[in-house]
DNA sequence: TGACAAATAATAATTATTATTGTTTAATAA
DNA sequence: TTATTAAACAATAATAATTATTATTTGTCA
């Protein structure tokens, strides 16, 4: 990590209170070197290259931490178990990443581009995730 | 449930070529009949009340067999396990429903209502999930 | 440098989910 | 109907993901 990255680390560590410290900064550096959507177990096999006695429950406090600070982002607000929808009717989600709370939103309130922070509820929108599903090319080959 | 929705509930079973069970009738019946994103934990708890002897098994088994044979969706098809973004740029997901791979697109590549179908790496779009995450109402009152 | 709060490693515990196995039940055909 | 058979079930063991606990170590700041 350049002296500059490492400047950045430690700006980030103080903004959020965090003590700099070297198990932070490589699972900090790692991260940034990763694409994709890596799982706790991947960061923790990359990490352990470098520091073989690391702990997992290090690497989840971390990750935890970073995503809590803003410094990275989880993919879904709303893993960790399995929900069923209910709602039959074409509708979207309003997630409180502070609470996780899930409320539907039918498709027809949704005006995406232009109804930004008007929102029932008094929810106030911050970002909107699209999830497009679908089959990639792959799965439509086998479903032949 | 009605003479009506009984026979509905017999001729998904028969088009999904499952058994029209008792329990399979009673979890169907309380699922339809609850709204908002019960867990499976939550629908265990409803049948139990009308077939105390249920096992939880038998719901996860029942709710999964409802998901695959698109009688009932799941909230996220990327649940069950913690991933991080690394990528920094406004994006959103492709999904596939068969295999779970996400895949980024970039946001200004997602022309949400136009290219509907024509998306890169011949994904085949079959719907669009937008969270909206923010705030809701109480998480705003509570961080002033 | 030394004190103290925060972070860590090791590991136990918990939670969510899936697999296994012996028993029961629904679907189908005689 | 009743016998047959595959599917479904209950009970429970097993696994995977995550979190909590605790003793030890390390940064931070006086």
């Amino acid at each position: 990590m350049s002296a500059q990255e490492i400047k950045e680390f430690r700006e980030l560590c103080e903004r959020a209170g965090l003590a700099a410290t070297h198990q932070r900064q490589v699972i900090y550096e790692i991260l940034k070197n990763m694409h994709g959507h890596p799982s706790p177990e991947e960061v923790y096999a990359r990490v352990k290259r470098r520091i073989p006695a690391i702990s997992l429950a290090t690497v989840y406090k971390n990750l935890h931490l970073f995503i809590e600070s803003g410094v990275f982002r989880e993919v879904s607000l709303h893993h960790g178990t399995l929900r069923v929808e209910t709602n039959h009717k074409p509708h979207h989600h309003l997630v409180c990443t502070s609470c996780k709370t899930i409320v539907d939103i039918d498709a027809e309130d949704l005006g995406l581009a232009t109804q930004y922070g008007k929102l029932p509820g008094g929810f106030l929108a911050q970002r909107f995730a699209v999830d497009v599903l679908g089959l990639c090319a792959d799965c439509q080959k086998n479903s032949d």
